[in-house]
Parts: structure tokens; sequence; C-alpha cells
DNA sequence: ACTCTACATGCGAAAGCTTCTCATTATACT
DNA sequence: AGTATAATGAGAAGCTTTCGCATGTAGAGT
């Protein structure tokens, strides 16, 4: 049940809040803009407006339950937080991302910020390319 | 003579520029913004617009003189190209910025983009976290 | 040096994404 | 059910970046 996830994030189970976490467990491993739900939402028949969209991915965001990522050039687009931390490689012709994990990865990332001086509170990594079925 | 590098690009050697380059030369490893780069010109005393600015270096990250980078939360930074590769560190506090060069990470990217089916064409990593000047 | 043409510039307007403001409405606790 | 508090929708506003266009200038040829 989902209201669960939000009424423990402190927030108030109302129907947008439902429309968007429900979005975006259905949604497999897209990447959605606000934008995109916004529009779909409409298309849904639902008077959402597109600052409460953006209102409650921030909150979601907070709360943990959704990730955002900020793909090269412009918008940003959000994913359910299913525990497991991944990165991301992404198309750069037709848009298509795929999620890889790698630990030596990781374990390089750690040891670089322990180096530097640094404590890690976060780390983004995007690999751009060109997918298998656009190179044909 | 920074002339040379405007003129290899194909571009017309024009104070403009020539300021914009110099600026980047002499700015050590600070990554600087459109708008930082903007104001120092102003407050030098040149007339040179905004717009001018984001346009010389959307010519010089063509001509690969300059590298963009997205650091999370909002505008683009340039730095000088100066050949080696490197990725970044960041301080969440302060806005300070080291950079790194890691051959094992560099090389499982490749691993990954191949695996995956792409052509790897980019790639960017960042690490964010508390430096140690901030940490105390 | 002088001329000419294509390219650059500056300015303001506009675009695109995201956040803010505020009056109205809904949630959830008593 | 009644009430305090938080959430919403709509539009305005903010910010970074780009565009359009009239004016200005670099640089090749003469």
């Amino acid at each position: 049940m989902e209201s669960k996830d939000i009424r423990e994030a402190g927030l108030k189970v109302t129907l947008p809040r439902l429309k968007i976490l429900d979005m975006l467990e259905k949604s497999g491993n897209k990447h959605l803009s606000a934008e995109d739900m916004y529009k779909a939402l409409l298309d849904d028949g639902e008077e959402i407006g597109l600052a409460t969209v953006y209102r409650v991915l921030t909150q979601f965001e907070s709360a943990g339950l959704v990730n955002r990522h900020h793909f090269e050039g412009g918008n940003s687009v959000f994913e359910l937080n299913q525990g497991e931390h991944h990165d991301h490689i992404m198309c750069v012709k037709c848009g298509r991302v795929d999620e890889f994990y790698d630990e030596v990865i990781e374990r390089h990332q750690r040891a670089i910020a322990i180096e530097k001086g640094y404590e890690m509170t976060d780390h983004s990594l995007y690999i751009y390319g060109v997918c298998s079925a656009c190179s044909k």
C-alpha cells in the first residue's frame, strides 16, 4: 500500500501524491520528468497542477522515496528509490537509459574521496553513448 | 599566444574571445560560470554582452578548447581543456573543486559500455562531499 | 592601405525549467 | 463533526541560456 510510504514521510495522503507515487511504481525503469508526469496526469483527466508535481517530487526526494537525476541537457528526471544504488548509461540518440552497478567503481570512488580529504555524501556517474539499436 | 588557438578553431580573433580565453587561462583550476566571467569582464570595464559570453563558450566547447560541466544545482561551469581527462570531486558546503583521474574507474566504464551494447561517447563522474576544511 | 563580405557583437526579447505566492480546499486529529 | 494545519491550483516570477536582428568588425583580396 503506497499510502504508508507517504504517511511515513510525514506527509498527508492526498490524491496528487498517491497518483504520482503510483505512476512511478508503474513506470518500470523509465525515468520520468515532472513534465512527463504532469501530461500523463492531464491525459488521465486529473486536475493536478504542474507546480504540485514539482512540489511533491521534491518532497518525495527529501523523504528518500525517489531519486532525482540531472541527465545532460536540461531537465531533471525521477525514479523510485528501490534500495539498491545504481548508476546510469544513456543513449544520446534515442534517450534510452540502462542501469548498472559496479562494485570496483564504487570502491574507488570512496578511496578517492578519502585520499582527497572529503567525507563523501553522494556521487553521480553517467555514461553517454550510442546504444546498439541506434548504432546500426 | 592564445590567438592561435582561436584561429585554429576556425573563429575570428576578436576581443571578447581573447578576453574570455585569457580569463580561463589565468583562473587556475577554478571552474567559472558564464555569469562569473561576464561580471569579471564588466568589472574590467569591458563592454561585452552576456549573450556573447555564452556564444563564445559554446563555440570554444565545440572546438574542444574548453569543457563544460553541469555540477549539481543549476548552472554550467567551464574550464580550459588541457589535454588530460579528469573527473571532479566537489565540496557541497564551500563549492571547492578538486580533480582526479583513476585508470581503474575509466577502464570499468569502458567495459560497462561494451557490456551494455553502447558505443561510449562521453561520461561524467562527480563525487560530492564535505572537504577537510569544512568538516571540522 | 582600402574595400567588401561574411562573420561577430550587443541588446533586448524569448524560451524552458523550476519555484514562489496566495487564496482556496482538503486532511487528519480531537 | 469541527478545527488547525498543511496541500493544492493557477498564474506570476526567477534563473539560466538562447534567439533575432540591426550594427559593427575581422581578415582576405586588391
